[in-house]
DNA sequence: AGCACGCCGACT
DNA sequence: GTCGGCGTGCTC
């Protein structure tokens, strides 16, 4: 008789260990299998995967259940993906089974569906009068779908087939219809720069020579990033191993897969947000099949199953999307390491701003670094930056720099297109005295206060300082102390007022929130229905628009003042990328660049579009204040109903911490109220802990969450962890 | 998380 | 006497 620990599906953190069961004499188990099991005392019949297989165990025989049966013969997940799930579990402190679940596509129990649109012989007169109300709801539509027909006239599936089979209607499969790709045009790959040539020597020989040590391309916007990329898996394809694409979701456009299926036809799949879990599956079931050898996709698609994984490239590496911010909350950066380690698969890393911390571990030897510093097509912009506090001062107090005025008449004189970016993360403004520009914050920490609007004070959320907001600013004794904050819909407002009959789109999560809104504002774009386009962060990357000649970027401080470590890092990312949406074609473009601040090395650099200069500033500032990737930051939140029961909770808490670092070797901050303290009618309270290794604050702060679960009471208040968070709201 | 066990107050 | 309240504790 054989044995096998088991991972119970959809269980709660208290039973996310393996469980063992015995394995029936006539069932065939491998690992990696998901079988049907009983579980708890009710016995209910729950899913499991097998870990691992055992021939004797030292438990109570009476103890052990039988498995009842298995999902399908085969295993769904491999032993070297097994493994991936334990080191997440472990990394990212979550259950065993988010791990494995992150790592198979979602049941499929959808209904098939069809299109149906009108066919060649639609002159043919119809008899029956459920086939007229059929071919009536035809009447200017693209296409119907069954399923519709369906809910309004009952099962009419057999009149449809009569239809079909006459060629009034033409029936399609909608998952055929939308996973496939069409239309694959071969091109003959450009002859690569010497550059590129010389990036791709080291690639080839790390893959020769199996040296999984990552290798960073630090490329400029245009500096053909994306060939180097085609040519690595063109390689990789060669030596009969596939390969994972990973793109942040939004530049995951038309033209990028194009330049794929362009190289790799249908060897190339696809996975985004808009696919549906039955054609997710489709392609999962492609890949575990051997029938295609790359896919491209957001985060998830590391986690294609493909068996003899070659390499994982990361474009746009610095790109926050690569942090999953649900459970497990995996960097895709570091799954992709491990994928190397385990697959032997190398791992390239690309982007024209590389995160402070991954440039630094480039220079450090832990990664290679490699450099394209020449654009392909030699332009870039002309870019000003335009101190705003000088407007003020000579009596302009629009939201419109002269400069930008002036130039966005002349654009639109032109009939070229400009675009206004603004950027408003995050829920708290910022404070600052409109005449010298000084921004209020926190001594201690070197963060920018953030507005509290509960206490209607000033707050540091890292040390939880708080103080009144001053009447007069306390540089310049002015008292033109603002709460900045225009958003983008104040702005298009502005917009029209200022320039009475231009034609503007606004871009931003309200607008977007349709089904399909994206691709309908940039369409709409595209086609010059509109003069100007108004966007946030989503309008920063990858658009190309040949007929913008002016991007003024209105306020860009305003990332900057966010409360949080990373503020220079996002600021400079984001200038750079929203600069380099002007003058795409042979027009040079202006770009104007609007700030409280000049002088901030962020704006400056991205401004002359300087990434080291850039870096070696802020590498100073992350090492004097012990941020990233000196010192790690772990967030341990606590959420309750009650709020002075999650206070005295997070108290014990923090008693625990406390007597588990008598060294003071971890430093802790808090417990502090969150930067918002209700939401959802939850109170929220957090502590920050800080150490230099990883993987010893992670190991100190769980000890000390097992042991406060084993002293009390623990059922009032959610905790959730963060290893390094994107933001403290 | 479920689900059962278990030990106290209100009802037939 | 018994029905059911939800506190506690376990799940191979």
């Amino acid at each position: 008789m054989g044995y096998a620990g088991i991972i119970t599906e959809n269980t709660n953190t208290n039973v996310d260990r393996l469980f063992t069961y015995k394995i029936p004499d006539d069932m065939k188990i491998k690992e990696g299998m998901c079988v049907k099991i009983p579980f708890g005392k009710g016995n209910k019949i729950i899913r499991g995967y097998v870990a691992e297989i055992y021939d004797t165990v030292n438990i109570e025989d009476e103890k052990l259940k039988y498995i009842v049966d298995t999902e399908s013969g085969e295993e769904v997940i491999s032993q070297k993906r097994m493994s991936l799930a334990l080191w997440m579990k472990n990394k990212y402190y979550c259950s065993l089974s988010s791990c494995v679940q992150c790592m198979l596509p979602k049941k499929v129990n959808e209904k098939l569906d069809y299109r149906l649109s009108l066919g060649e012989n639609t002159g043919i007169k119809v008899k029956g009068e459920k086939q007229k109300q059929i071919l009536s709801e035809m009447e200017g539509k693209e296409f119907v779908l069954l399923s519709t027909l369906k809910e309004k006239y009952g099962n009419v599936s057999q009149t449809v087939e009569s239809l079909v089979k006459r060629g009034i209607l033409v029936k399609e499969d909608v998952r055929k219809y939308r996973g496939n790709i069409k239309d694959i045009v071969k091109k003959t790959p450009p002859v690569p720069t010497e550059q590129q040539r010389e990036v791709l020597s080291v690639i080839e020989k790390a893959i020769d020579e199996k040296d999984i040590k990552p290798i960073l391309i630090r490329g400029v916007t245009g500096s053909g990033k994306t060939e180097v990329y085609l040519r690595t898996i063109e390689k990789i394809i060669s030596l009969g191993k596939q390969a994972v694409m990973l793109v942040p979701e939004i530049s995951l456009t038309h033209q990028t897969v194009e330049r794929f299926t362009s190289r790799f036809g249908e060897r190339v799949a696809v996975t985004h947000s808009g696919l549906s879990s039955g054609e997710r599956y489709d392609q999962w079931c492609r890949a575990k099949k051997g029938e295609i050898d790359v896919m491209i996709g957001p985060r998830s698609a590391l986690f294609t199953p493909f068996e003899n994984l070659g390499a994982v490239i990361v474009d746009e590496e610095h790109e926050h999307t690569y942090r999953s911010e649900l459970t497990p909350k995996y960097d895709a950066g570091e799954v992709a390491e491990k994928l190397g380690e385990i697959y032997g698969s190398i791992t390239v890393l690309g982007s024209a701003t590389p995160s402070v911390s991954t440039y630094y571990k480039a220079l450090e030897g832990e990664y290679k670094l490699t450099l394209l510093t020449n654009r392909v097509n030699n332009t870039y912009p002309d870019v000003e930056i335009v101190d705003m506090r000088k407007e003020l001062k000579a009596g302009n107090f629009s939201v419109f720099s002269s400069k930008l005025r002036n130039l966005t008449q002349e654009t639109l004189s032109k009939g070229k297109q400009a675009i206004f970016f603004l950027n408003r993360r995050g829920y708290s403004s910022f404070v600052s005295c409109r005449s010298c520009g000084f921004v209020l914050r926190c001594d201690r920490c070197d963060v920018n206060y953030t507005y509290h609007l509960k206490s209607g004070t000033l707050s540091c959320h890292y040390c939880g300082r708080n103080t009144a907001v001053p009447t007069l600013c306390p540089v310049c004794g002015s008292k033109y102390i603002k709460y900045f904050g225009i958003g983008t819909e104040k702005l298009a407002e502005e917009t029209l007022k200022n320039f009475p009959g231009c034609r503007v789109l606004r871009m931003d999560t309200d607008t977007t929130s349709v089904k399909g809104g994206h691709k309908k504002i940039l369409d709409a774009f595209a086609k010059k229905e509109a003069d100007i386009l108004i966007g946030t962060q989503m309008i920063s990357k990858g658009l190309d628009f040949p007929d913008v000649s002016l991007v003024g970027i209105v306020a860009a401080d305003m990332s900057l003042n966010g409360g949080d470590y990373k503020a220079s890092e996002n600021t400079f990312q984001l200038v750079n990328q929203v600069a380099g949406r002007a003058g795409r074609a042979e027009d040079k473009g202006n770009v104007v660049i609007q700030t409280y601040s000049p002088d901030n090395y962020s704006i400056a650099c991205a401004a002359k579009n300087d990434y080291t200069a850039f870096y070696e500033q802020e590498i100073l500032f992350r090492k004097q204040m012990g941020y990233l990737p000196f010192v790690n930051v772990f967030r341990v939140l606590f959420e309750g109903k009650d709020q002075s029961e999650t206070i005295r909770q997070i108290r014990r808490f923090h008693g625990i911490l406390l007597h588990y670092n008598k060294k003071g070797k971890f430093s802790l901050y808090g417990p502090n109220p969150c930067n918002i303290e209700k939401l959802n009618n939850k109170y929220r309270w957090q502590i920050i802990v800080k150490y230099s290794l990883e993987e010893n604050l992670r190991n100190y702060v769980l000890y000390c969450l097992e042991k406060y679960k084993e002293e009390g009471n623990t059922s009032t208040c959610n905790i959730s962890l963060y290893m390094n968070p994107n933001n403290m709201i």
